[in-house]
DNA sequence: GTCGTTGCAAAGCGTTTGCAGCCTA
DNA sequence: TAGGCTGCAAACGCTTTGCAACGAC
């Protein structure tokens, strides 16, 4: 990254203020409101490049595309609401964890995830 | 599913035998050395048939691909090797887990895993 | 013989890459 | 002006689907 665009400008951004993890299309679909002819490549080549100069970090959940948010947060968890498909964070952990795996395994991290329905959604129902 | 076959013998047999959930990539390779000649789609398609059946279990890790293992395990976690790449059970789980969310939101389930060097790849390394 | 099942190839879908033109520095 | 960046379209890898042939019952 050498130049500043007002693509990578929008891009960031939209990341920034969302207060939870994005998918590239939520980036797509938010950065697009500043730049209307955005291309998708655009947003994946820039993800990447955040990536690398460790400004994001990715967020994996099970079966679901990887989502983005800016790097630095402290260690904590996410909420994946089943209606609205939206990533919330979560303070805390639950500690211990490392013991379940079998004594000759090298445990390197954990993820925890949590599903069910926001209270946005659960209103809605 | 009306008929049985043996292709769908061969790929119910693979996953049985694997005491770990299998790709369906690896479903492919390891029911091949019944049926040399054996599709793919086919693979894809019996894994459905399964599901939907309920015998088999989709098991999701974050940032990959689903695996499937034969249902009716109790409650378990799965430990991922990022050398080897396969994934394992584990017996046991932390509790209290859905504490870490919001009281207004509603927790349905967890998920759980853990990763590192399984004691094969450490030997290894 | 019927029709559920299979293998192959084509189509989908999300992500990545090639390339010519644009625009920042 | 140079060359990094962008948009478009083609390429990719994995999964699904269409279809004619196969084979279980």
């Amino acid at each position: 990254m050498k130049r500043k665009t007002k693509q990578r400008d929008a891009i960031w951004n939209a990341i920034l203020h969302a207060a939870r993890p994005l998918s590239p299309q939520e980036v797509h679909e938010i950065a697009s409101a500043d730049i209307a002819q955005l291309g998708i490549a655009t947003v994946y080549r820039t993800i990447r490049v955040f990536l690398e100069k460790g400004q994001l970090a990715q967020v994996d959940l099970p079966g679901q595309p990887p989502r983005y948010e800016k790097s630095g947060l402290k260690h904590h968890h996410h909420f994946h609401c089943r209606q609205c498909d939206r990533v919330y964070e979560m303070e805390g952990c639950a500690g211990n964890i490392s013991a379940l795996a079998p004594d000759d395994f090298v445990v390197e991290g954990h993820a925890l995830s949590l599903f069910g329905l926001c209270a946005a959604c659960q209103g809605a129902a």
